[in-house]
RNA sequence: GCCGAAGUGGCGGAACGGUAUACGCGGCGGUCUCAAAAACCGCUGGGGGUAGCCCUGUGUGGGUUCGAAUCCCACCUUCGGCACCA
């Protein structure tokens, strides 16, 4: 009974102690700011602010059903820093989107008999409600998706313009295709190496079709100038090694017993002397006609192989190189010399003009053609220091020339001009600029895309779809079969229409165009919300375009990042648009791997879901892990206990600002309160530093030795000073981008003035960070020793002589002789004794 | 094979050519508690020493420099991209 009293005492100064302290409640928190963000429209960017505009832009997402933590990784910190430029004076746009068109959706209306318009709408529905949970200001009336009909009119038309002005056509191609999703693919969609679809990794194969192409190669060249981007290296090299621009000549090669010629690349005409042998690419038009009869058979069955090898695969360039003879043989047009004329798989029918001249001697492929098939390997670049034997292995530097008849004696870059010269004199060949780019492929025999918004007439032809008359809908009642067949190709409803043109009967394209497509000019539509007289209302188009900062992965570096500037600069030469390209800055983000440092999948069952964290550990502490976790473009792997670090983090700048100031006795003492300015002026510096540069991990590090020091400072008398008050505004201000709920909820507390997202952000004052004291290293022959306080100012000859007078660097110097001394004012000394 | 990026504590990662390991996680010790959890405080690269301290240490080996994680050369490893483009 007795001893039970003491104990009452205690858990009722505990309940006491508990009330005092009110928890962080971030579920709470975040849903009450959520409601009243989106009912002010507090992120609804208008084009009547006085502010300079900020277009910054994330990759929009396609609607795959949930959002999982790469949409998080993706598009937290580019919320943080839009949020960022928002509170340094800019009037920032930050749309969402959707990416909505695509073969999954049409899958799963095969397999689960859901219409794809459905599957998607309800995707987008669950995604909308799960972005909304991160706290991102996005601008919702802002929104697209790109498979409603009032966004695919936009698209179609664009297609439209594209044709009206030569840059869309049609034309019998070999396509790669995919046997699995039933369609033909782009080749940026094939993966290299094992020629595989991206997407579900089946190889494809090659078929002649009838495919609706864009003319990006009209703008190879300017697609290779970076000069008005500020793009990662990396993209930008991907893309130029993507459009493989290269220089040479185009020449014929005359055919014994035949007035054809076979037309010839070569990016070495000063090596035409040393062609001992010619190649055509087994596919080449040719090859029947110039195949001597008694080849004939070798040749086929050659042709046959390398047929089946370009479908399966054609894995290595390590690869003998093989082919056959045809029995024909071709004139080098510089010495008449004759060469025989062979049939090989190396040479490719799509690049160059499908033909070759073989020189063994500078050209490693054609060394180990000739090798096998014991053709004269003779030398016509002399390398340096040349002893005028037969080479090792192909030589394919510059050099003298030598048995190249008038050329010889000549350097080789000399005789490369002096050679194209000649054969444009002569009038067999030409300069000529190749590139491994080629059109870019867009129809795709799919239901789920826009469709194509042409009309096939036996009495016009094509005929194009009038503007007035879009979009050209989808068919709702399309029947979805695992024929292979696109759905389009069935309804006779969509199928059967009237000429546009005579008004006979006509037939709609059954293709529709690739969701690359779509994506090449969402980032236009978001300018003009509801706007129905063009794709982009030209006022709203011409304030917020182009983006100033796109933010997305690395993956889409020679797709949509290429088509995205190819449609810009299309929209230019057509007149819709006035800039020359889309995004001038981009940065790409790295990918958040599974705790086991694996990628996240489920099949690995190492999926960390964002919305168990958003409703346990709250949307800001996810948002600021995910920014704490290590370099935005380097990924990393997530860590279950590193998250509650962070949470521990934002408990505690909740701590410092909510819990009551304890009783203290005394005033601040002048040092305390400049210490507390000094730290609060260096952080400031430190976190503008950091932001500006993406650097988010460094920047919430610099925010938690504030708040590790803030802590402390609140327990001293500096707590009753401005420079508190001032110290912990200017945290929540700088902690606004990262965790917008507790900045808000905080800043209300506080008494500031509704919204914090709306306050400027924080400047510095740099005499405020100044140190007084500094602290010089002292060194012995580069070896730490010492370390000396100094005051700020004072000169080298005082720090010099304080330094000779440490017993420490006494010791270490003992009885050497100095050499000499360095001095880095303010930081270290060194002194050099030998 | 070619091109590019990167190798730092037990882990994620910090470090304008100038105090290596900030910040966080984990671990150890402590406070509080009957106890545990939470929270808070302290310690925490390795080796040596009772201690003041000393030695050593940023993938490996060299070099430049008063001084190198940082710059240069070679090599090893990892990750990306390209891979017959004439």
């Amino acid at each position: 009974m007795f001893s039970r009293i003491p104990g009452q005492l205690r858990k009722s100064s505990r309940e006491e102690v508990f009330m005092t302290r009110e928890k962080y409640e971030p579920v709470r928190i975040q849903s009450r700011w959520q409601k009243k963000w989106e009912a002010d429209g507090l992120y609804h960017a208008q084009e009547d602010d006085p502010h300079p505009k900020f277009y910054a832009l994330t990759m929009l997402p396609y609607t795959s059903g949930d959002l999982h933590m790469g949409h998080w990784y993706a598009m937290a910190p580019s919320d943080a820093r839009a949020r960022y430029l928002r509170m340094k004076g800019y009037n920032v746009m930050f749309p969402p989107g959707f990416d909505a068109f695509g073969l999954p959706a049409e899958n799963a209306a095969i397999n689960h008999h859901i219409h794809p318009y459905k599957w998607t709408m309800d995707n987008v529905a669950r995604m909308r409600g799960q972005l909304r949970t991160m706290g991102a200001m996005w601008d919702w009336p802002r929104e697209a998706v790109t498979c409603d009909p009032a966004y695919y009119k936009w698209t179609q038309w664009f297609f439209l313009k594209f044709w009206e002005h030569g840059l869309a056509y049609r034309a019998m191609a070999p396509v790669d295709w995919c046997p699995h999703c039933k369609t033909v693919l782009a080749r940026e969609q094939v993966l290299e190496g094992d020629r595989t679809c991206e997407r579900c990794h089946t190889p494809v194969v090659k078929k002649d079709l009838e495919q609706w192409f864009f003319r990006i190669t009209n703008y190879a060249d300017e697609l290779l100038d970076f000069s008005r981007i500020q793009w990662p290296d990396r993209v930008r090299t991907m893309q130029t090694n993507w459009i493989g621009r290269s220089e040479g000549v185009e020449f014929d090669l005359s055919i014994e017993g035949s007035p054809k010629k076979i037309r010839v690349f070569t990016t070495r005409p000063d090596t035409v002397f040393g062609m001992s042998f010619a190649v055509l690419a087994p596919e080449h038009p040719f090859v029947h006609e110039f195949t001597a009869p008694e080849h004939r058979a070798e040749v086929e069955d050659y042709e046959y192989k390398a047929r089946r090898l370009a479908e399966i695969d054609r894995l290595s360039a390590e690869r003998e190189r093989e082919g056959v003879f045809i029995g024909a043989y071709a004139l080098n047009p510089v010495n008449g010399e004759r060469v025989p004329l062979y049939i090989a798989d190396y040479v490719l029918m799509n690049y160059g003009t499908g033909a070759i001249m073989g020189v063994p001697a500078h050209d490693e492929r054609d060394y180990d053609f000739a090798r096998r098939q014991h053709l004269p390997i003779p030398t016509v670049i002399a390398p340096a220091n040349w002893d005028g034997q037969p080479l090792p292995e192909a030589y394919t530097g510059q050099g003298t020339m030598v048995n190249s008849g008038k050329f010889s004696g000549l350097p080789s870059p000399q005789g490369w001009q002096a050679i194209a010269d000649e054969m444009e004199h002569l009038g067999i060949g030409e300069r000529k600029v190749n590139y491994r780019l080629h059109d870019w492929l867009i129809s795709r025999q799919r239901y789920w895309g826009a469709p194509i918004p042409m009309v096939y007439c036996d009495h016009c032809g094509l005929v194009p779809v009038p503007e007035e008359q879009l979009p050209v809908l989808l068919p709702e009642d399309a029947e979805f079969l695992p024929t292979g067949d696109s759905p389009l190709k069935l309804h006779q409803g969509f199928l059967s229409t009237t000429c546009p043109r005579c008004g006979g009967p006509g037939r709609r394209e059954t293709d529709t165009m690739d969701t690359f497509m779509c994506s090449s000019w969402y980032h236009m539509r978001y300018t003009s919300p509801g706007y129905d007289k063009g794709p982009i209302d030209p006022q709203r188009g011409r304030y917020w375009l182009p983006v100033d900062q796109y933010t997305g992965g690395i993956e889409h570096a020679v797709m949509h990042l290429l088509y995205t500037r190819f449609f810009t600069k299309a929209c230019r030469d057509i007149g819709i648009l006035d800039h020359d390209e889309p995004m001038l800055r981009l940065f790409n983000q790295g990918t958040i791997l599974g705790e086991d440092g694996e990628k996240m999948s489920k099949s690995r069952g190492n999926v960390v879901n964002p919305d168990d964290l958003v409703n346990s550990l709250g949307a800001d502490t996810t948002r600021a892990y995910l920014m704490f976790i290590g370099p935005w473009d380097a990924g990393g792997p997530w860590n279950t206990h590193g998250i509650e670090g962070v949470h521990r983090f934002l408990q505690r700048v909740w701590d410092v600002v909510t819990r009551p100031v304890r009783a203290i006795a005394g005033i601040p003492t002048d040092e305390q309160v400049a210490s507390l300015r000094r730290i609060t002026h260096k952080t400031i510096r430190r976190v503008t530093d950091d932001i500006e540069a993406f650097r988010f991990n460094t920047m919430i590090a610099a925010l938690m030795e504030f708040n590790n020091y803030l802590i402390k400072a609140k327990e001293t008398p500096v707590v009753l000073t401005d420079a508190w008050s001032e110290a912990v505004r200017a945290l929540l201000l700088m902690l606004a981008p990262i965790a917008p709920h507790l900045g808000e909820e905080l800043w209300e507390r506080l008494g500031g003035p509704y919204s914090i997202h709306q306050q400027s952000w924080p400047e510095w004052d740099e005499a405020a960070a100044a140190d007084e004291l500094l602290t010089v290293v002292l060194q012995v022959n580069g070896r730490v020793r010492d370390r000396l306080s100094i005051p700020v100012g004072l000169g080298e000859e005082q720090v010099r002589e304080l330094a000779m007078n440490s017993p420490k660097v006494q010791h270490f110097v003992a009885d050497q002789s100095i050499v000499k001394i360095v001095y880095v004012p303010g930081k270290l000394l060194n002194v050099v004794a030998r």
